[in-house]
DNA sequence: CAAGTGCAACGTACCGGTCAGTAACATGAT
DNA sequence: ATCATGTTACTGACCGGTACGTTGCACTTG
């Protein structure tokens, strides 16, 4: 029979161990800064700990930068989901309830993106840890929108769901490269005269 | 009187100076691999020269990078002129034209989107001299999409505009982020359905 | 109970290599 | 002889990564 682990309680006030601390640190750093920018000493001195801690939670800084993009991931799809289901089987107001929110996060001070976009275009050879994250997370939401471009009526589902994953991408790159009053905020109304150019008749 | 300057005729055989090759080879690793991935080192093994040589062309890396933007620049509006230049007066061509020459560039296997856009995510910090190229491109992109948006009869231009420039980044992207098959060959498809939706009734 | 043992988590101090950048000197053409 | 351009050899700082010693707490054992 198993003991009560008194002392294993995950859930009670824990003092966080390394390896959480120096994720928390990293995800917050290399999204901001960038991975490659980032250095594993600045990473553990902001966490409060030292070299070895890392390199005892995490194999490499690559890998380091991958568990950060897996977190960022689940990030990702709590949110998309969250559109989802706030319009129950009505894919074109979940696409632009995702869009909206997108837009508007891109009008903030210091938005930088999509760090699996970001991280694609730091490291761009391939079977590199993080851009294989990043790659995944990619088609998996490509995927997700054809299949909706398709509940829609689309006449050509794969190219509009490609057509908004084009209109994402962008309002990633553009929101942090323009800034406020930058093209991101159009996102939503452009993605919804594409949806509606993109119907069967 | 002018001299006749024999040695000095850039059109003739004169042997490629340092800092030629040094921005040649820049160029094409910077692109390639990324600003930030490559060293000053490997820039000047490749072009056969050595360091000194490489610092009394160019003022530092950070400036060496903003030369590598500011020839992407001239080569960008080149390609950019040409598109526009082969359909006068008829600006929708004009985007049509610019937009299946990228799609086709990004299912090229090697592919790495925008050197503007990459460097702009490989330096986020407002002020890097890298990043003051990039964003004044994109700025005069933005200017000329949204004028000839408003050429075509956009009921608002400006949202048209922008759009465009968001199914552009977006294809830079994902050009690279997917390489064969991926959204980016849909670019022109997708552009010529929200020009359509976006005309006066 | 108290002393001892095991062990996981942490820190100190260091590794060779590479980073961007430079001082001082050699070469070659005019 | 001059002067631009080339070269060798080096700097201090930082890179990712590691060998090894220390701490503290849980569990055993007398």
């Amino acid at each position: 029979m198993k003991s009560i682990e008194p002392t294993i309680n995950p859930d009670e006030v824990t003092p966080p161990r390394a390896g959480e601390k120096i994720l928390r640190v990293a995800r917050d750093l290399f999204y901001r800064q960038g991975i490659r920018a980032i250095g594993v000493d600045e990473i553990v001195k902001r966490a409060g700990v030292t070299k070895p801690s890392l390199y005892r939670s995490f194999p490499s800084k690559d890998e380091l930068a991958a568990s950060y993009l897996r977190q960022y991931d689940l990030e990702f799809w709590e949110r998309f989901d969250e559109a989802v289901d706030s319009h129950p089987g009505d894919p074109r107001a979940q696409i632009a309830a995702f869009l909206t929110r997108i837009g508007k996060r891109t009008q903030k001070p210091g938005y930088r993106g999509c760090g699996m976009t970001n991280a694609a275009v730091e490291y761009p050879e391939h079977g590199h840890p993080a851009r294989i994250v990043s790659e995944a997370n990619k088609q998996e939401l490509r995927r997700r929108l054809r299949v909706m471009a398709g509940a829609m009526g689309a006449r050509d589902p794969d190219t509009l769901g490609d057509g908004l994953l084009l209109l994402i991408e962008g309002a990633y790159i553009s929101g942090q490269l323009f800034g406020l009053g930058g093209p991101a905020q159009s996102v939503a109304r452009n993605a919804d005269l594409l949806i509606e150019a993109s119907l069967k008749k």
